[in-house]
RNA sequence: GCCGGUAUGGCGGAAUUGGCAGACGCGCGCGACUCAAAAUCGUGAGGGAAACCGUGGGGGUUCAAGUCCCUCUACCGGCACCA
């Protein structure tokens, strides 16, 4: 009696199998070489989505093949586990974080067993846990030593619906990026790290990491935006000859320039102004402007607003009266706070001084033109290259060479030189929530601002809180504000805010190399062995934020010399989203499809084929019902070709004899399917690509003469359910017992294809006539090019396709065609 | 505006180094099995009667272009009054 497939059965069975035997558990074996293949952890919302099914699946079968191909393979698994979520279910039905998040854990945690991922569980971390915490304080500290982390009081941004400051990368289009609310500007004293100190490095490193897809270099630069230019350095005498500063990218027109402008914020407006008929008109805009983002502020649509402050500045060079304005459109955090405003050769720049009618001074001339621009007077700003004119010494050079040669001078002048400004900010890593990990700082009225000693942590997060979406929950425990200070003994107060998570989830890669530690977040031996990690799965999504963030990190951590490597993913896979009728899956559309529906109806191997076959990993998939049949169909026809053959299988793995031409072929597409296989899963990552040419395998095997040499078809049988073991484990496993072998599947070595068995005894050419395929022919393998077009031309067939007609040239391309061009 | 990516049958996609475009799968048609259906097995198809035409449009290089070069378009994404 035949049996069917029964994913239902066999897949909780040989996952019990796993975890009892410790499967997964990671080998350390220094004779091997390592692999650590890693997926962005889940935050434990509640539930998998489909999006993780295929993180996961990605991630699993590579992990498995490198674990069969005689790599140590380190394949962990965490939970991000702070966050708001955890936050607002308090507030909604009065949940506590912790119980909700861990109950979450769990949940999810058997979700994804239930897909069969090979994870090593000894090496869970749970970022919430003090055990975690504990170090991400530790490295908050170490960050405070090396100076990277300070306290500024300024203007940040804030949501008001998840009441907390957020860093620039959380500001998407001037929104929330977790709950889309429009962000305000807020006073506020906050904690930062220095990222922008290694802005450079973490710009120019880019280019060392060629196992990253262009897009995300891409949006990485972009972000860090790098902006070559010149400091210019101009005087106010009314104010005691005052240094004020300007950065341009432009510094060649600086003979042009007939403003300057402020961001109403710099700290020089105040006294600007004091005492003039526009004070009053100056500071209700600074107050207006105060309250504005820079979004809105800055936004294209809105008009450049400016004022006069009545007061001047003297151009470092021809010591003319410059007038200073403050305006909208300048920011105070990039550059200096203050542009210099040249209206003849930027186009802004031309708009404001048309809107407030301030002198345009043209002082670049189109190369080998003379034009008369006070005659035929100027309707549009020159932004093209040219010659300067109306400069000094400088009239006559090259525009492009003149921005050197004057930042080159104003240096040697004292008045500035050649800088380089980033678009990219200090990142703030203050949150007035409570689900974090407590910042450990205290302040004292006597000591000032002391870290915690490394021997006191962790700082636990207090349970007695109020949390109502509110007020900042930590400032509602009396017994953590009120502290002792480390330093002197005295009353102190505790930091209230706790950290960004995204600190959180900067390290948790090298934690995983060293999960156990109780003294240390990771000892140097173990990162430097696993590190870095070889294979990274994620969404874009983290792009900027998690990805820049890490490699920050790891950069920092390089530097206080507690890891060898300063780059931290060697290679990253972004995989596309799952869709549903070619919209993202969401409840509001109800498109969602439930990864635990479908691992009840097909079995989680059929769920894993359809993610890794449907799509290439990069792209967007596409989730379709008839596909997943599909998959499912096949995995039932392999099934039943195992089944029908168990008694052709022995203990020992077959030698295959080929000695027919059906033997002979179907040996030779073994191999290539190996081949195939091993570089599409190892390689190139493209799982579709070794499904199909598995199931050309298949198909090849159904056709199969029965009178056909036995052994080559059962060597070809065993190494089909060795190729599938890592795609679909649970089928795989039960097959591998199924025919009588000893061991478990996934233990197996991987098998290696003999180029030898590739070889064709004879080849199939194209005769192309003009380009164009007009017959083929059957040839010896292995003919030259000289052998093959003489075989070629001498053929009836060819002949016949050339009669009457001159050969003008004849193009022999070895085991693929022959181009005949006839006139 | 600057930067990056993508474009191939009815659909998902393949073609890795310039060498038979459309592998594999879905869907569809036909056949076998069946009283019938499902399941399964087999089989067929880019368009066109054909010459031929076909990889977003146009041009080019080449014996040969989905692939290389130029140019344009559409879509997706990042940055953006950034000085």
């Amino acid at each position: 009696m035949a049996r069917t497939y029964d994913p239902a059965h066999i897949e909780p069975k040989w996952q019990q199998v796993w975890q009892e035997k410790g499967t997964h558990r990671t080998v350390e074996d220094a004779n091997k070489p390592k692999f650590y293949a890693l997926e962005q952890f889940p935050y434990p919302s509640g539930h998998l989505h489909m999006g993780h099914m295929r993180v996961y699946s990605i991630g699993d079968i590579i992990a498995r093949l490198k674990r069969m191909n005689g790599y140590q393979v380190l394949h962990p698994m965490g939970w991000d586990a702070f966050g708001l979520p955890a936050e607002n279910a308090a507030v909604k039905f009065g949940a506590q974080p912790a119980k909700w998040t861990y109950e979450n854990i769990d949940f999810m945690k058997t979700q994804l067993n239930r897909l069969g991922v090979s994870i090593d569980w000894s090496r869970e971390v749970a970022t919430c846990s003090p055990d975690y915490y504990k170090f991400t304080q530790w490295l908050f500290l170490t960050f405070y030593e090396q100076g990277l982390a300070y306290r500024k009081r300024a203007f940040v941004n804030w949501c008001p619906e998840c009441s907390t400051v957020l860093a620039n990368e959380q500001v998407i289009d001037g929104l929330c990026w977790r709950c889309d609310s429009e962000v305000t500007k807020k006073d506020l004293e906050q904690w930062f790290f220095r990222i922008t100190d290694y802005a450079e490095r973490l710009l120019n490193d880019l280019d060392n990491l060629p196992g990253w897809p262009e897009k995300v270099r891409t949006m990485q630069k972009n972000w860090i935006g790098k902006s070559q230019g010149a400091n210019v350095t101009f005087t106010i005498p009314e104010l005691a000859d005052e240094q004020v500063t300007v950065f341009t990218t432009r510094p060649d027109t600086l003979y042009g320039v007939s403003y300057m402008v402020l961001a109403p914020e710099h700290p020089l407006v105040p006294r600007l102004v004091a005492g003039k008929a526009q004070e009053q008109e100056v500071l209700a805009f600074v107050e207006e402007m105060k309250k504005e983002s820079d979004i809105t502020r800055t936004s294209t649509d809105v008009e450049k607003v400016g004022h006069f402050t009545g007061a001047y500045a003297k151009h470092p060079l021809t010591g003319e009266q410059v007038p200073i304005w403050v305006a909208n459109y300048v920011l105070l955090d990039y550059g200096t706070g203050a542009v210099m405003g040249v209206p003849a050769h930027d186009e802004r720049d031309f708009a404001f001084a048309k809107k407030y009618d301030l002198p345009i001074k043209v002082v670049i001339n189109p190369t080998d033109e003379n034009i008369m621009w006070e005659e035929v007077g100027i309707t549009s700003a020159y932004t093209e290259d040219g010659t300067l004119i109306n400069s000094g010494d400088f009239d006559g050079t090259p525009n492009r060479d003149a921005i050197r040669t004057i930042a080159e001078h104003l240096e040697k002048e004292g008045k500035g030189g050649l800088t380089t400004s980033y678009r990219l900010r200090d990142w703030l890593v203050s949150r007035q929530r409570y689900w974090g990990c407590p910042i450990p700082m205290t302040y004292c009225d006597t000591c000032g601002t002391v870290p915690v000693p490394r021997d006191q942590l962790p700082v636990l997060l207090p349970e007695d809180v109020i949390i109502d979406g509110k007020r900042n929950p930590l400032t509602s425990s009396e017994d953590f504000m009120n502290t002792t200070c480390p330093s002197c003994g005295g009353a102190a107060r505790r930091e209230t805010d706790t950290m960004d998570t995204f600190i959180d989830s900067s390290w948790y890669y090298l934690r995983f190399t060293d999960a156990n530690n109780p003294d240390l977040p990771f000892s140097k031996e173990a990162a430097d062995k696993w590190l870095q990690v070889d294979e990274y799965i994620g969404g874009i999504e983290h792009a900027i934020l998690h990805l820049l963030y890490s490699r920050f990190f790891t950069k920092v951590l390089h530097d206080a010399g507690m890891v060898k490597f300063d780059e931290p993913f060697k290679s990253l896979l972004t995989q596309g989203m799952v869709l549903k009728d070619g919209a993202k899956m969401s409840k509001s559309k109800g498109n969602v499809v439930s990864p635990d529906d479908m691992i009840e109806k097909y079995g989680a191997d059929t769920v894993r084929l359809f993610i890794l076959f449907a799509a290439p990993p990069e792209r967007d998939l596409d989730w379709t019902d008839t596909g997943v049949e599909g998959s499912y169909r096949f995995l039932n026809r392999v099934w039943r070709l195992i089944e029908a053959n168990t008694a052709l299988f022995g203990k020992k793995a077959a030698t295959p004899k080929p000695n027919d031409d059906a033997a002979k072929d179907l040996y030779r597409t073994v191999h290539h399917t190996i081949k195939k296989v091993t570089e599409d899963i190892g390689e190139r990552y493209t799982f579709n690509t070794a499904i199909s040419t598995i199931m050309e395998l298949v198909n090849k095997l159904y056709t199969y003469p029965n009178e056909a040499d036995r052994s080559t078809f059962v060597f070809a049988l065993e190494t089909l359910i060795v190729l599938m073991a890592p795609i679909t484990p649970h089928i795989s496993e039960e097959m591998w017992q199924l025919v009588g072998k000893e061991g478990s599947v996934h233990e197996q070595t991987w098998p290696t294809y003999d180029p030898q068995a590739l070889v064709l005894d004879e080849v199939e050419i194209v005769i192309q006539i003009n380009g164009k395929v007009r017959d083929k022919l059957v040839v010896p393998n292995g003919l030259s090019k000289e052998e093959l077009e003489q075989h070629v031309t001498a053929n009836e067939k060819t002949q016949a396709l050339i009669e009457g007609k001159t050969i003008r040239k004849v193009v022999a391309v070895p085991g693929k065609l022959v181009n005949i061009v006839v006139g």
